[in-house]
DNA sequence: TATTGTTATACTCTATAACTATA
DNA sequence: TATAGTTATAGAGTATAACAATA
């Protein structure tokens, strides 16, 4: 089970990551924005449990994301330690376009799976990660 | 469900290190410990494609198992540039361990799933990955 | 005191490229 | 010339620890 879900991983990483290079985006990056998307602005702090990596990550990703005009940082008034991370317009465009890539993908990932196949692997998936968000 | 597998993955790969950890073995070493149980004695060239990764990868890990006594490298006669990978008797006993330890872990992993769910899961990840090693 | 975010640093896993010895 | 294995090195992804600003 570990050497299959191993693989699994790696399968679809290397197939989401090379269909993303267009984009400029690594994996990680789009699982950021599809956080944002789904669930409108959050704290880092936010984003980085939703996506089961630290903090310090998360800095870095944030930064990759603001350098390249998809998110803003703003102070939060309520609490000047948070900062707010929201989507640009372009932010919003780009994971527009990438969500449609990754469907595509996502094709080439289950080729020859049913729909039902499909939604069984994914809830089977989610039971297992214990994974609520969206 | 690039997200499930990096979660999914990442949850095994937790449980199954910190299980092993008694053992010396860190999930990598197990993943060739197992493919050398099950398929005999094999060539790191062999090795590293039953476990996707690289003939360089491979050096290192064959050189932990051998130092901890579970692997033999040996030339092969009729092929004097390849080494024959070999399970020692303490590297089965070892295997034999880590087997017990995975098969506990994988209810911790699976916990709450029917064994139909669970052979399930284990389908269609083989069909996802398109893994027919074992 | 505790928490958000930042920085510097280091770790794990993996791959690339140049090499050797065989074929 | 091609392949098995080795070595040195580098990369991606992630985490730890110490810190500043704020709560």
């Amino acid at each position: 089970m570990g050497m299959l879900l191993r693989l699994a991983h790696l399968r679809a990483r290397e197939i989401f990551a090379e269909a993303l290079r267009p984009l400029d985006l690594r994996t990680y990056h789009y699982g950021a924005l599809l956080v944002l998307a789904r669930k409108g602005p959050c704290t880092q702090r936010e984003l980085a449990a939703a996506l089961a990596t630290d903090k310090s990550t998360m800095v870095r990703m944030i930064d990759d994301l603001e350098d390249r005009g998809l998110i803003t940082r703003a102070r939060m008034p309520s609490d000047r330690r948070a900062h707010a991370i929201t989507l640009t317009d372009r932010g919003r465009e780009v994971t527009a376009r990438a969500d449609a890539i990754a469907e595509t993908m996502h094709d080439v990932l289950l080729a020859g799976f049913t729909d039902d196949e499909r939604r069984t692997l994914r809830d089977l998936l989610v039971r297992l990660t214990r994974y609520d968000a969206f």
